[in-house]
DNA sequence: TTTTGTGAACTAGTTCACAGCT
DNA sequence: AGCTGTGAACTAGTTCACAAAA
């Protein structure tokens, strides 16, 4: 182990939690920035958009001294950082695995081609679909040829919207094909190798989680 | 404050993560049920799952004492035991708002329907959308009907499927019309009074997430 | 013996509060 | 004066480890 550079320790592993929050904290410089705002300090960014202000100051600072004391921080050169940060100074590419309802509405999402993501291809084992376009104009390929596209269209994450039987198995595909971060959509949580960054976004278990908090409030309601 | 049943504290609040991981174990514990498997200990449910066994007893131990020493759980009981905690041991209605491609695979995602949710309705402004039925059958409404139609179908959760700009009016509505509980996909939080339980899924978040993650890998090419 | 339920110990994450810079 | 960057204090969440039960 070696001396690290402060502004920006390279051993640390950042959490998750940090992470999503400077995503957060992007969108909120997005929206000042098109209001014409120049400067921000953490207390006001906390205050428009509930955050809290030692946490932004905390998670930037970890990063690089963004800020001038007194000033607060430059939106437009905050957003540049962030964006830097983030990986999203150059186009992140993404694939979709399974052309479903959800994957053909994952693919035409307008969210992900505004913040710079371009959606490249769409996979899938039908037959029928193989070839065909999403209204968006994503192509569907067969899953067989996902390791050659991977590789001609260079793609940085796949995303799995497929059902929950063949979820192992098309993970395991995109890791052999050498994607290292994968974003699933289907429930039950994957195996894959420590080097594979992998995020779960399981809508069972959030629907699930409100039904929850629905039911202590009757329980709290009847029993006082 | 009077002292309360042990079993099952009233006042308490539990956190999210909490509630998350229930609904897990309801999923495991439908697998292991299918697989014909009568009991389970934490450690082999740990096991088997990935989970942690020590947190899985405790979990469980906040809402009863579930377990039997030297046994483990009987899972078909843990399970009903789950989904009334969870408040599945009756239909839960859903209505989604936004019948965008987003909010037309909510609908039909078959998923929700497994669990026992409902989906009842989907409402949108657009006038050639009313009146159309999303292609597993549900009814498309006029958002001017949404507080006639929660009151008659008895929702209990509201998703909200569209576009960031008219996602605050829209939780407006779903509110004044009584909603407790509500699953947000658009992007930027939203606000609510208290007695209302929001859930956010912010896709752009999510992905933006696992690009930070591969930048991060990169520099550390970079920097050793 | 096996395994639960749980206090205690530990780890992670958040917020406070202030020295120090502009 | 105002605001950042950050150690210290605090709060939340997880895991350990063991007494008690079957």
């Amino acid at each position: 182990m070696t001396e690290r550079n402060k502004a920006r320790p390279v051993g640390e592993q950042v959490s998750e939690l940090t992470a999503g929050r400077l995503s957060v904290y992007l969108r909120c410089l997005n929206t000042l920035d098109a209001a014409g705002v120049k400067t921000i300090s953490s207390k006001a960014l906390a205050e428009q958009f509930q955050l809290n202000a030692a946490q932004i100051r905390k998670d930037l600072a970890y990063f690089g001294e963004f800020g001038v004391r007194g000033v607060g921080y430059y939106v437009k050169e905050l957003k540049r950082h962030l964006r830097m940060i983030l990986g999203l100074d150059r186009t992140v590419r993404v694939a979709i695995l399974g052309a479903g309802n959800l994957g053909l509405a994952l693919a035409d999402y307008p969210g992900f081609r505004q913040e710079g993501f371009a959606i490249v291809a769409l996979f899938d084992t039908e037959r029928g679909k193989i070839g065909r376009r999403s209204r968006g104009g994503v192509r569907i390929y067969a899953i067989g040829e996902f390791r050659k596209v991977v590789k001609r269209e260079r793609i940085d994450i796949a995303v799995v919207a497929v059902p929950a039987d063949s979820a192992q198995g098309v993970v395991n595909t995109a890791v052999q094909a050498g994607v290292r971060a994968v974003l699933n959509f289907s429930p039950g949580s994957l195996k894959v190798p420590p080097a594979v960054k992998l995020k779960n976004v399981d809508l069972t278990v959030s629907l699930e989680s409100l039904s929850f908090f629905l039911a202590r409030e009757q329980a709290e309601v009847a029993n006082g």
